[in-house]
DNA sequence: TTGTACGCGTTATCAG
DNA sequence: CTGATAACGCGTACAA
């Protein structure tokens, strides 16, 4: 803080150099009114003059507030790196929270002692709130959260254990939609690389599958992968296309895992969508970049940030809030 | 912080509840020895019953330091989803930053209000110092972090205007060598997509890969893109291969570039590598996805992220600190 | 080994 | 409209 040299005036120094008091200095700083304009003038020259900018440590022991909103991400070694919607969600909760006058600042938990630390900083007043992606069910952070009653919101689950707002989509719904428009296209042998069955999002989009195929369902023809990643695609789409090499549809659970199919597709000279259609999930960048188009289902990722980033400003309003669940929609490309 | 109901517990009500003096839990709370065993029990006691956890801006009020480092991207939109780099140096600067016992955090600008509440941030002392990622020469940012002298350090700029030590690789070099192994694999006209001209690591490679050619060097086979992206590849490939069909191989500013190039090259019916050598720059993602995998050269982000952060928390300590520069390796594969 | 008292830089309260 | 003065919660010399 001093590393250049003289320490950092205050609005002590400003107040002496001003010929005024602390107290109109502070007033003027916080602009609620009642300072003259002599006053007001002299405390601008005073501060351009000794260099003064407010030490934030100190307000916030005294508000009680920092201005800033957390926003934590678990594991985001795979996640930056496989699933382009986390940046989304960043960029539409950094939207809401800096219109509210708040600094973002984003915790990165990469292991378990990012996981202690992290819980720390939450504890330590560092933050007003805090919206999570991607969090466990009971991890500490998670715990943290919940003992000292830190208003906060998830983006992306639904446990209800947990008395933390969410927003999330209709994940089941979402899968049905886009199973049953592969299935009414023709398409008799229809298998699913079902991602991430431990997650509810995961869960959900095999569930919405199933349902959609009722009767036709064949557990057979899915399999179940660890990651929404291009390689668990390549994984999977090898062992579908094995079990079954007369496959003529498939439902990938995200973009990722369909782009990783739709080359091991390509490299056994299956003709995508005219031997087999295949849809994605996320209308990620991925989606767009594929050969044919990915059809997809979208999510609104930034406007789940934005929703997020509302729903803890409310509660630090002292508003009521609810989770919510925002629509998607399934854009038809090329590959099915 | 109440936002639980009861008010949080201070030090105070922890040394009442154990019957010894705020002094004496201070020093149990900081280590500092000299407490006996029996304090050490009711105030461990104390601690759990009244539910205690410390007060860090008031901490950090008197210590002056927060134990947090910041990390500011600019234009995150087209960073997380174009340039998979940037998570690997965050995640290489949070694990030495977490190793030195700070916090990381992650502080995004994506408005030009975004910049000046950051940079107020900054100021504020919520941050002991600041690593910086692909920031410009005289943004406000960095303009604040000079005028109070805030350690910090960039990863991948080399502006000596400024004096803040930065971890660069050498762009120029690496750009070189790639294209002389690519020219010497017998190709004859070699045009460049390169992007981000006005940033030094876009001016480097394209000096590298000019140094490369010498009097082979045909300013006509250069097409200059904006950005280090997919779309800017696609639209580059289709440029270059209009102003020279003949073209047989293709130095890419980098791997999402040259993901876009061959994607146009295969709809143009040329055969990668036997038409035209492609060759990237990261090692990004990209560069094993593409078909066939691409010839690049590897950055070593998360290396880079570590020396970033060592830099800060040298100065911290008060030591002397050098910029650095990283080495790269050039990775051969399928693509040329 | 323990307790006391002061200071960190602000904001908030309340007389003037 | 302005100026004292009291918190805010914690670390730390210094005295005991």
């Amino acid at each position: 803080m001093t590393a250049n040299g003289r320490p950092r005036a205050t609005v002590h120094d400003v107040a002496e150099r001003a010929s005024v008091s602390r107290g109109t200095v502070s007033r003027y700083l916080n602009s609620s009114g009642y300072v003259s304009d002599e006053a007001r003038a002299r405390i601008t020259a005073a501060i351009a003059e000794v260099g003064y900018v407010r030490n934030n440590a100190a307000r916030n022991l005294v508000t009680r507030r920092s201005q800033a909103i957390g926003f934590v991400v678990h594991e985001p070694h795979l996640i930056f790196s496989e699933d382009p919607n986390i940046g989304s969600i960043m960029l539409g909760t950094n939207d809401v929270v800096a219109a509210g006058g708040c600094q973002l600042v984003v915790l990165v938990v990469d292991t378990e002692a990012d996981a202690a630390r992290v819980a720390d900083y939450l504890r330590g007043a560092f933050v007003d709130g805090v919206v999570l992606v991607s969090a466990r069910s009971h991890d500490r952070i998670t715990d943290a959260i919940e003992s000292i009653g830190l208003p906060a919101a998830f983006v992306g689950r639904t446990d209800p254990a947990v008395k933390v707002p969410h927003v999330g989509i209709d994940n089941r719904q979402a899968a049905a939609e886009i199973t049953r428009r592969l299935a009414r296209s023709g398409r008799a042998r229809i298998g699913m690389l079902a991602s991430a069955l431990d997650r509810d999002s995961g869960a959900d989009r095999w569930e919405g599958f199933a349902e959609a195929l009722g009767a036709r369902y064949d557990e057979r023809l899915v399999v179940p992968l660890p990651l929404y990643s291009y390689s668990a695609g390549v994984q999977g789409m090898t062992e579908l296309l094995e079990r079954e090499p007369d496959v003529d549809g498939v439902v990938a659970a995200s973009d990722a895992v369909a782009a990783g199919a739709l080359e091991v597709l390509r490299a056994h000279g299956r003709d995508v969508p005219g031997d087999v259609g295949l849809v994605g999930f996320d209308d990620s960048a991925w989606a767009q970049r594929c050969n044919p188009h990915l059809s997809t289902v979208r999510q609104p990722a930034r406007d789940m940030g934005r929703a997020a980033a509302r729903l803890v400003l409310d509660q630090l309003a002292g508003r009521d809030v609810a989770s919510v669940t925002l629509p998607t929609e399934v854009v038809w490309r090329g590959s099915a």
